[in-house]
DNA sequence: GACCAATTGTTTGATGTCAACTTGTTTGGG
DNA sequence: CCCAAACAAGTTGACATCAAACAATTGGTC
């Protein structure tokens, strides 16, 4: 009988922008996850990996800032990290509210393996795009949360 | 001294398509909330509405589907809008496992007012963005998510 | 120098989402 | 016919995230 099935219509969803960013951010941290979840990386957890990497020694809340989650959200997620032996926190000592982050040895090791993965999956997750496509959709995309 | 805070670098994060999006998103959604927060619309709430306003009688699976969300989560969200007197579920005569959906007409008249407001959020939040400009940005975005 | 506002990391509670499992129902091949 | 496989909805547990409240600490102002 073959019923036939059509997909639901979406209807005005289409003209949503946020609806296309949802959908696709879905598709690509799907991807990433299957690249790199095997080594206990996640989005979030790359994006901490990275900045970490780039500025020994900030703080919790400007960690938190630059990879916009909640400064709440970085406790437990460095609690995590600090267990498996890849950031250290090191209190301040010219302020005690602070504490200066650090990647560990392994931290950095890890990161390594970590970019080469991510860097193989940007790859593959754009491969349907020309450079100059790309370089233009990021530019689009910047316009929101620039 | 005007210590010059310099914001912290995020290294090859910016080459990323998925952290673009992740922010792209995260500001898209925020504004949205603010746009429709007011009468109790979310964004995947405002999806489940409109998809279930052009498919009557769907079932929970295949909306679901439709809104890219687990079927697992489809149960809460449908029985918190059941109380607020929005969605119907009519167990189908012809296959008990099925529930049939239909917004009621309180469901259609707050689709109506959320409606409104989403095309105003919308307007405002693609401002930056010619109209050739967001067709483009729906087109390369549909790349990923298909 | 003593209060007061701002800042930092943390705790707690609420929410939204997924994955795995359960239960009831249908369907199709032997 | 019958039983196994497929399927729908629901339940449970885990997890990530945010917002609000909190304690400790600093800095500025009178």
């Amino acid at each position: 009988m073959a019923p036939q099935r059509k997909p639901p219509s979406l209807g005005c969803l289409t003209d949503h922008v946020g609806f296309h960013l949802r959908l696709a951010q879905l598709a690509v941290f799907k991807h990433f996850e299957s690249a790199l979840g095997e080594i206990g990386v996640s989005p979030a957890i790359y994006s901490v990996l990275e900045v970490l990497h780039d500025n020994p020694g900030i703080t919790q809340s400007k960690l938190a800032i630059a990879v916009r989650l909640d400064r709440s959200s970085m406790v437990p997620m460095l609690d995590k990290l600090g267990k498996r032996g890849l950031v250290e926190r090191q209190a301040s000592t010219t302020d005690r509210r602070h504490n200066h982050l650090f990647l560990t040895k392994e931290g950095e090791a890890l990161l390594a393996d970590a970019r080469a993965r991510a860097s193989a999956h940007e790859k593959q997750v754009c491969s349907c795009l020309s450079a100059e496509e790309k370089k233009n959709l990021l530019a689009l995309l910047d316009r929101f949360g620039g």
